[in-house]
DNA sequence: GTCTCTGCAAACCGTTTGCAACGCA
DNA sequence: TGCGTTGCAAACGGTTTGCAGAGAC
């Protein structure tokens, strides 16, 4: 898991300005280890910097992405989510609500060289995503 | 692979119309065997019916996808893909040029049972895609 | 003081909706 | 002939762009 820190650091090198919305926007999203859209984070940041607007998180959570400090999960019809940075994993997503978790397992790299094998492509990546229902719509 | 003759038959049990539009889009679609945007089949449906509108093209494809005649393939930012339906698969689409192609690998149902086992989600159903070059973007 | 960044407003673009005319059954 | 369908135009909604003023360093 990506540290403040060493997120604020990768800024500086870059000659990148640590503005107080980009401060905050980095605390929301290296705690909490959650899966957020961009109008989540702009209601959360709103919280305590009410003046903020839409397109300045527009602006950094791509930024952010373009840096490696975030990654940016796109599922189906769905608004994209983003988390902060960590080990490769695949998701879980509930049909309902959009409820988001990770999981852990292992590449599937045998699945990649198939692929490879019996088609023109030069296989680079592979995303699986699992769809289902979580506890609380299951409960409905 | 689905038949003509069956989605025909699909269409005059649920008593809609099969108007010249929807025939068709139904040839272009069950032949081929390919991947198409919504902009694709209206360029294709316009060079035997010109006055077509894209509209019509949007109301059909949905139709048909909710009859299950026909699959939208979703991708991180891309548009949609649509393709006649066929027994489940996966897909390799190609970074640079958006080219798909199918990929018959058995359903990876022992991932499924591990992502249920780990989490609170009664999972449904998953979703693998593969990323790469293909050959003809691979020369540039 | 400089130059990047913010925030507002407008543009963008794929898709959906409303609706009057059309035409399939 | 009736009602489902088409096709035009407008609306929609998330995202991007342009730009003038603000502010980080």
């Amino acid at each position: 898991m990506l540290s403040i820190e060493n997120a604020v650091q990768t800024l500086k090198e870059k000659n990148i300005r640590l503005t107080p919305q980009r401060h905050e926007l980095i605390n929301i999203l290296s705690k909490g280890n959650k899966h957020w859209t961009v109008e989540e984070l702009y209601q959360l940041l709103n919280e305590s910097m009410p003046s903020v607007s839409i397109t300045t998180v527009y602006n950094n959570i791509n930024l952010f992405c373009e840096l490696g400090l975030v990654k940016e999960i796109q599922f189906g019809e769905a608004l994209s989510k983003y988390e902060w940075k960590k080990e490769d994993h695949y998701h879980i997503v509930c049909s309902e609500c959009g409820e988001m978790v990770d999981v852990w397992y292992p590449a599937l790299k045998e699945v990649e060289v198939f692929a490879q094998s019996i088609s023109k492509f030069d296989i680079s990546s592979h995303n699986l995503q699992f769809y289902g229902t979580c506890s609380n719509c299951e409960q409905k």
